[in-house]
DNA sequence: CTGATTTTGGCAAGCGGTTGCCAAACAATT
DNA sequence: AATTGTTTGGCAACCGCTTGCCAAAATCAG
């Protein structure tokens, strides 16, 4: 239980040197004689030595470690976000913090005030937190968002174009004429473009679309909507993400409706279980992982950017993935 | 993105009095005459004042971040634990460090040496360590098992009797004679732990009882035990947890068997997703949040106790969510 | 009102690294 | 061989906070 580390002046002891030199040989190679240096590797070694984390971090402000935020973590969209950014920050020799906000901007705000001094950076899953307040946040450490930009604060946001422009697409090939989308969080950035793009296309298509809820963003959210479905009159329903679609898909058969013959679902997200329901739920994929990983990325890139240019966007797409919830419009 | 942050110095500039007072003023309320210790206040609140954490581990050692180790973060076995223990945590004023193994030991190896400098005490989910490496690692800083025992350390286990117990006299009573037990990881504590009481609770119940697989505790591990559980002749499977319990509910119906008319099943856990399925898989629920939280507070415990007491086991137990997966046995 | 006791707050030494500065040692140049 | 240029490694200050020690101030007894 309390076995104490090694530090540098028991490697300088042990190898005959001075404790700036040990200092040198392990985190400047090349600035002392390579003779030196294994001497004082070797004698690092035997003490298995750790450098104290802590120790490291007060002279050079640098602490290696990256908090990532998130709303929920039980919600399954932010399972392989926080796996790919775990990822990438191991890779790197960084540590991820997650954080959760229990989708409180109180909670968020407090979280973060007590995170923010031990990181070198944070990431937002999906935040509540104002556009000022985020600003204030990316002026103490470099902040990088994830669906969601913020003029000036760096962003990893997929194209949710490519993946609605097919769902809509698929939906039209299927005679599918009146459609719906189920709508989450107002203040969310990434519902409103969903929304919007959705809008665009269904347009283009000749189709129409409506507006439904807006709901909570859960299984209960989707739940909650069948009477409004109904009552909308629609044949297709795009969700705001795939726990709205499994609720209502769900909640919907329980009230006898047909799904697909009588109404086609259509989520987003491509969460775990989505593929557990009956039929399945197809839904829009987001490729989640990349989009941690990728978030992680980027904000190691502000830590070498001198210049305070922030990176923008992602390569990253999005794809209609067609399972069993969706089908021919009745005629 | 540069704000210098307070330091005690500021603070001790602006309130007119040496920085150990304000050290004191702020670590130790009552050491200081209350006047003074107020007026420190005042100061620090004008900075916005934040305490560097790095400074002040430094000397006392203490980090206030606790590490939690899970074998695969995409499992959601976890997401509770996670929730719990970080709520837990942060009530505590401790942060949570989530670290994923990715199912490998040397990878889990590594990740607890590159994490064990920066945090005050483990907490392992499902670790893939041995007992050594745990013996090991609790040298260092203490540390907390969840559904693990190993002598010495101290751990979080629910009782898994209570569940496994109503699971057996559920099935009993809806008339199984013959049934199965499908297993996951052989080296897992917990996987021992369930099948030995399930052999005890159904040879006392008149039932005999198989074991299938073991198959890797994935969805996939249940989708490729349907023909060795067909062959088998159960009428009723448990499975070692949920994930599997899903694939199998899943195979085994598009193979033709009717769940659970034909074939009972049984999971473990409750997990996130679990009543996606037609039917709705029947499980043995798990307290994964309090069991997140209890660890936490086993390690806080731990933490204060100098004596060296490490605490056992939990006050959590299990019990049977009959669903839709299992009804009357075939006569 | 004086001596003893308790409060209060300053001083300074760490905690374990990093790093600018400098001198000694060595190598290269003429 | 003398001079200039490079390496190499030691010294010491510093990062921001904690804490043991001590003296001054305040409080309490007698």
């Amino acid at each position: 239980m309390n076995e104490k580390a090694a530090t540098i002046y028991d490697i300088a002891k042990l190898a005959g040197v001075n404790p700036s030199t040990v200092s040198r040989a392990l985190s400047t190679p090349g600035r002392i004689n390579a003779a030196t240096e294994a001497k004082v590797h070797a004698a690092a070694k035997e003490l298995n030595y750790r450098a104290n984390p802590f120790a490291r971090a007060l002279p050079t402000g640098k602490t290696r470690m990256i908090a990532l935020m998130v709303s929920d973590i039980t919600n399954p969209v932010f399972f392989k976000v926080v796996r790919g950014a775990e990822k990438v920050a191991a890779e790197n020799g960084y540590t991820l913090v997650v954080a959760e906000s229990i989708e409180s901007s109180k909670v968020e705000a407090e979280t973060l005030q007590r995170i923010l001094p031990s990181v070198d950076g944070v990431i937002f899953g999906t935040t509540r937190l104002s556009d000022d307040e985020i600003h204030q946040a990316n002026r103490e450490k470099p902040v990088v968002l994830i669906n969601r930009i913020v003029e000036g604060v760096a962003d990893v946001v997929p194209d949710n174009e490519p993946g609605i422009a097919q769902a809509v697409a698929h939906l039209a090939s299927l005679g599918h004429k009146h459609i719906g989308f189920l709508g989450g969080p107002t203040a969310s950035w990434i519902n409103a473009d969903r929304w919007n793009l959705l809008m665009k296309h269904a347009v283009e298509a000749g189709m129409t679309v409506v507006s439904i809820g807006p709901n909570l963003p859960t299984v209960e959210g989707g739940r909650d909507a069948v009477d409004e479905v109904r009552a909308s009159g629609v044949s297709a329903i795009i969700t705001y993400n795939d726990l709205m679609g499994i609720g209502l898909l769900r909640a919907v058969s329980a009230a006898g409706i047909k799904v697909p013959e009588e109404l086609s679902i259509v989520g987003f997200d491509n969460i775990f279980g989505s593929d557990f329901t009956s039929p399945p739920l197809t839904t829009i994929e987001m490729p989640l992982e990349r989009i941690g990983g990728n978030a992680v990325r980027a904000l190691l890139a502000t830590f070498e950017a001198q210049d305070g240019t922030v990176p923008h966007g992602s390569e990253e797409t999005t794809s209609l993935l067609v399972r069993g919830s969706t089908t021919k419009a009745k005629a």
